[in-house]
DNA sequence: GCCGTTTTCGGCCCGACTGTTTTCAGTCG
């Protein structure tokens, strides 16, 4: 059996939780959580470490006994310790701590003094009137708590970035009017450019908190006010968003900026460093005692811990740090070193804009060319090219690059990945293209064996270039196949392949994890919109800024070249 | 449970808001 990262992962995340009920030591609990963080997030095969006789607990936050508990759950498919907790505190109970208002604590009461471990139970004994009883429980929260059940747990439900983006421009405008809010900045994950996000932490300066609170309950979009104090109030949109604004004065605005931004691993060892100093790093400054020494900008935050700047995306404490004081932080890739799209469609296939169009729109984005890769003629609903449609489009580009001036036509080609591992296209006409973005696009269901050697076959073809949206998942909608993207990154690399990061915000694919690793196995990367259309194209951002989570630097990406180096690199060896 | 050119033991980030707790625990971020 193979075991993932992932599964890793989830086992100490639940380990963690029913310890959290069983009120176990709180920095135990932690150490679960921050273990579970850096193996999911470790961009290598966990077993395949061990497998080659590495050491784990090297990793920061495993030590000896994690380390061991791994090896255990690799080899032997279970973990004694946590069986043995699960006697005690049955799995189930986690899930009711989803509830708003329901922590470990009262998750322990419910447990221990009615029996309940389900979501159901609860529901009855909560009907029953049975839940008022239990000290620190009262009426309020017994409806609250039928409130939440009935509402299903919507707390679950996360926004991709650009819906996110959406709803923050509004409500950004609407707090900027107000008299006396001097500056205001969506802050958590949506500011880390995370893909998805569950809530907007938005950060404003305003010398009167009390009365930004109050402009800020006023904003016609808010549902419900669900807490308001002098500075903070937590509200949820109409849209279904959770919003929580933090106000304070703008001597405060870089560490609460740095508060607020996250992550909470990152600020955790942020704030460790400095109270080493023997200074206290909170949201309002830093301090030295009573006194104020700085906390104006976020640079201050990072200075009095000794670290440079370190951009958003990274805040994760994933290593971010360690490299910081190396000296080895990366500089990540910005949208303005994009040169160029490498994946995008015309009204050829199922794109809605034509050719010329599309050429005019990347070159208004000031591109030095652009793709076209309309579909092949497997995609039979996006009206995918035969060769003989894709050869007339080809000569159709050869026209048009005739008038451009320092601007090129790029001749590609998404061509289907077929069930058995060939291309849905002849080498005759393939060899005619610049390159081809080859994809999966049908028989999503197969075993992961079976659907990596499709893949990996696919990459033997010597006009393979890069690999479109490569597990091909859509954010909020389905999850990708089933692929081993370990063996996929190292096949590219042995056979001079690249992986997009396809930058439509639904599919964000490859993640940040993935782009990490095959940055460090020095397999290149496309940064792609997959456009269908000329206002597609304005996509790119978000690729950039999945690709800055992992740690891309721009020249690990392809589209950063000219397109005389870009051709160098795409014609593999032996053609 | 992790971690250490201060430590192998004793630390481990910090604060706002809510509610029923009359002095603070629970929850959340």
């Amino acid at each position: 059996m193979t075991v993932h990262n992932a599964d890793i992962a989830a086992l100490f995340n639940r380990m963690a939780d029913l310890l959290e009920i069983e009120a176990a030591n709180p920095f135990r609990i932690r150490a679960y959580r921050r273990a579970a963080s850096t193996i999911e997030d470790l961009p290598e095969n966990v077993a395949q470490m061990m497998a080659e006789g590495r050491s784990l607990s090297d990793l920061p936050g495993i030590g000896e006994d994690l380390a061991g508990k791994i090896a255990e759950f690799v080899e032997t498919g279970h973990l004694k310790s946590l069986e043995e907790v699960e006697a005690r505190t049955p799995s189930a109970l986690a899930a009711l701590t989803a509830i708003p208002g329901l922590g470990p604590k009262r998750v322990h009461v419910l447990h221990q003094s009615l029996g309940i471990t389900t979501l159901e139970q609860l529901a009855k004994a909560a009907r029953e009137h049975r839940v008022r009883e239990l000290p620190r429980f009262s009426a309020a929260i017994e409806t609250k708590i039928l409130d939440e059940i009935a509402k299903h747990r919507t707390a679950e439900k996360r926004f991709k970035i650009s819906t996110a983006e959406d709803f923050a421009r509004g409500l950004v405008d609407y707090l900027r009017s107000a008299l006396g809010i001097t500056q205001t900045l969506v802050a958590g994950s949506f500011r880390r450019r995370k893909e998805t996000v569950g809530d907007l932490d938005v950060l404003a300066t305003c010398a009167d908190g009390p009365a930004a609170i109050e402009h800020f309950v006023a904003y016609d979009e808010v549902e419900t006010v669900l807490s308001k104090g002098p500075t903070r109030s937590t509200v949820l949109l109409k849209a279904g968003i959770q919003v929580d604004l933090r106000v304070v004065a703008e001597e405060s605005y870089g560490a609460a900026l740095h508060y607020f931004t996250g992550s909470k691993a990152h600020n955790i060892a942020v704030r460790k460093r400095i109270q080493d100093k023997g200074w206290k790093l909170n949201e309002y400054g830093i301090f030295d005692g009573e006194k104020r020494i700085g906390g104006r900008t976020e640079e201050e935050v990072f200075r009095a811990a000794d670290l440079p700047y370190i951009e958003p995306e990274l805040r994760e404490d994933r290593g971010e740090i360690e490299a910081a004081l190396a000296g080895k932080l990366p500089r990540l890739v910005w949208l303005q070193d994009i040169k160029g799209d490498l994946h995008t469609h015309t009204r050829a296939s199922d794109g809605k804009s034509e050719l010329a169009e599309m050429a005019a729109a990347a070159q208004a984005l000031g591109y030095e060319y652009l793709a076209v890769s309309d579909h092949s003629r497997h995609a039979t609903v996006a009206h995918g090219l035969d060769p003989k449609r894709l050869a007339a489009q080809l000569d159709e580009i050869d026209k048009l690059n005739d008038g451009y001036d320092g601007f090129r036509l790029l001749k590609s080609c998404e061509v289907d990945i077929l069930a058995d591992g060939k291309l849905d296209l002849p080498d005759s006409i393939l060899k005619r293209l610049d390159f081809t973005v080859c994809a999966v696009h049908y028989q999503f269901n197969l075993g992961i064996e079976e659907q990596t050697q499709r893949i990996l076959r696919a990459m033997d073809n010597r006009y393979f270039n890069i690999l479109a949206h490569p597990t091909g998942r859509l954010l909020g909608e389905r999850p990708g196949y089933a692929v081993d993207m370990d063996r996929i990154i190292s096949a590219a690399r042995e056979r001079g392949c690249f992986l997009e990061v396809n930058a439509h915000p639904t599919r964000l694919d490859l993640d940040d994890v993935h782009c990490r690793q095959a940055k460090q196995i020095g397999v290149k990367l496309a940064i792609s919109t997959d456009a269908h259309s000329t206002m597609g194209l304005r996509a790119m951002r978000y690729g950039v800024d999945q690709a800055r989570r992992g740690w891309i630097e721009a020249d690990d990406v392809l589209n950063t070249r000219s397109w005389g180096e870009l051709k160098k690199l795409l014609s593999r060896r032996g053609l």
